[in-house]
DNA sequence: ATGTATACATAATTTTCTTATGCATAATAT
DNA sequence: ATATTATGCATAAGAAAATTATGTATACAT
């Protein structure tokens, strides 16, 4: 993506999100997983990655669970009680904020 | 608007389209103009305001104009022949973000 | 007098990322 | 054989961009 500046507040919600859809991820799968859905527009980076992932742990809203699969670690993460009320809420300010970005841009239509 | 952390980033983007719909504008005209225009979603706060206007006029984005109205001071922000060019280029940034997430948001669709 | 609106500005702090490392195993290419 | 790439985690230093809290000043309404 051009302007990588963007996504900045988006990626929480992003993990969230995929992690409604896949019941468990770890962080390595995320990356990639967000790479493939957007044809390489979207770079996740571990700098930014392992931090959010322990934030959103350390607000009790994913469980971990360690595994070593082919001798090599993984942290499966998954959503909580409060991490899937806690995605609907995110979700839904990700689109408001996208739907008025839009109106901003193009205020005839909207 | 719910998470204001979202619209991080996009600042700059929404001054510079601002300017190139408007010839002028004034600081404190630019938070009333997209409080309205987003029905009170999106509050600038001077705080965000000021500091990215200076950063875009250092850039050399944009020209001042200092004016005095009803005894009160107003800077006046227009776009420089470089800001033209660098709002399009922006646009097209912001316009591709938006679709990027939209495709995480709903991958069936897009 | 007191508060609200207009109009600018900056400093301290926080949040969130980028960039640069570091460690370790597995697979692939030369 | 060995060097590179891929897999997989992590943290630290720094930058970028906001929030929050101030500060100054004029105009107008209660």
């Amino acid at each position: 993506m051009g302007n990588q500046k963007l996504y900045k507040g988006s990626l929480q919600t992003i993990i969230l999100k995929l992690l409604s859809e896949n019941e468990k991820m770890y962080g390595y799968e995320i990356t990639q997983k967000v790479k493939a859905l957007t044809k390489g527009e979207l770079k996740i980076t571990e700098g930014a990655l392992y931090p959010a992932l322990h934030k959103l742990e350390a607000e009790g809203l994913l469980d971990v669970e360690v595994a070593k699969v082919d001798n090599r670690l993984r942290k499966y993460y998954k959503l909580t009680e409060s991490g899937t009320k806690e995605t609907v809420h995110r979700l839904a300010q990700l689109d408001e904020f996208i739907q008025t970005m839009q109106h901003l841009l193009n205020p005839k239509l909207a």
